[in-house]
DNA sequence: GTGCTCTACCTACAGGCTGTAGTACAAATC
DNA sequence: GATTTGTACTACAGCCTGTAGGTAGAGCAC
């Protein structure tokens, strides 16, 4: 009855910490509307949707992230940045595991543009200015790093590293030391008996 | 009226076709039962609900995608079979979408142990019989193998590669090799300036 | 073939979520 | 105080889940 003062950017923030609570698959129009003690058609005078809803989580969660990133690369270099950076990444993907969640998400492209994917993604070649990366090769190295960490958090969010051997953060870092010896000696070059057999195709 | 013939395993087999065509996460009791033709109500005859549907799915790909795997190993080491081991996986998950994000939500305990599962881990730590890797290093290295490949895919299917560089099957190369260098140089050891920073905590 | 049993599949229904339409009431402006 | 704006409401239609109870076909005994 009382009105609460709702806004599209107040619904995403709830939207935000319910989706880390109970998941973002989890994440309805109803759920934020209960979180809030509103009705959920109340709601959709803010929101077109859940489609919607889930969109601006995961808009919020990228500026968030872009945020921490760009401050914990400050003043460093190297590996140190890539350590930092990396630390960045999985920090919050264990503090916000539903706006980590969020984030995977496609974005539709027009929203993707104005989000702050784009500001993540130059942050990311700034942290390979560090090392000796030209064209192409700044690119696969890119896509590896990328791969390499969200493979890993995604992995170890599952509880894939639950049952067996040392602590992940033990893997964590062997595997941020492992992408720093390769990026320093990119690139990777297949020295086997059979000479480059994987880079001709099947 | 006239009998189908329903039984689970049927019903699996269509749950994961049809989650190929529409989203693992669009896959519903009642989409199966209008796809085979039948009242929702009687698929829970043979399913205790949504999520014993997708469970089977996921057992079911992850018995599929063992196979593919152990196909690809046989008679190959080193290079070669990591190579053959990450396209098989990249594969399946290119043929297959629904199928492929079914086996990343995490069984409960007990099924996962009566999965496929176990098998391909085997598989995995098989593969890395061609490198010489002991103790604790072989499971770091088991995780940045399955980091950086599901990684990889999922970023793949997600389209993150498509607005730049090169196409992904290039890259795709390009990081297998990156990892037969680092499996064959295993440990990998940071040679900074500043020691070994990123091993001493933060 | 008649009757029996099992079970596959049905109709009907309760409850939750989505999204739309139309309404009441609070706040801001004049 | 009257008007305007917009916030939040009730009511409803539609789809999905999951349960309860009923019908009919398949296989078997005789």
């Amino acid at each position: 009855m009382a009105r609460q003062g709702l806004t599209a950017e107040r619904l995403a923030k709830v939207g935000a910490e319910l989706a880390d609570e109970i998941g973002f698959d989890q994440l309805t129009v109803s759920a934020v509307a209960r979180q809030v003690g509103v009705q959920p058609a109340s709601v959709y005078a803010h929101l077109s949707g859940t489609g919607d809803l889930r969109a601006r989580v995961a808009l919020l969660a990228l500026e968030e992230l872009a945020d921490l990133v760009s401050e914990a690369l400050a003043g460093r270099a190297g590996i140190d940045a890539l350590v930092a950076y990396a630390d960045a990444y999985r920090d919050y993907a264990r503090a916000h595991p539903g706006r980590w969640a969020a984030m995977q998400t496609p974005l539709d492209p027009a929203t993707a543009a104005r989000s702050a994917g784009p500001r993540i993604a130059a942050m990311t070649r700034a942290v390979l200015r560090g090392y000796d990366l030209a064209g192409e090769d700044q690119t696969h190295a890119v896509r590896l790093i990328g791969s390499s960490l969200r493979g890993f958090i995604d992995l170890e969010a599952a509880g894939s590293f639950d049952h067996s051997g040392p602590a992940p953060a033990v893997s964590w870092r062997h595997t941020l030391v492992a992408l720093d010896t390769l990026l320093r000696a990119w690139p990777p070059r297949a020295e086997h008996d059979h000479g480059q057999p994987t880079l001709e195709g099947r």
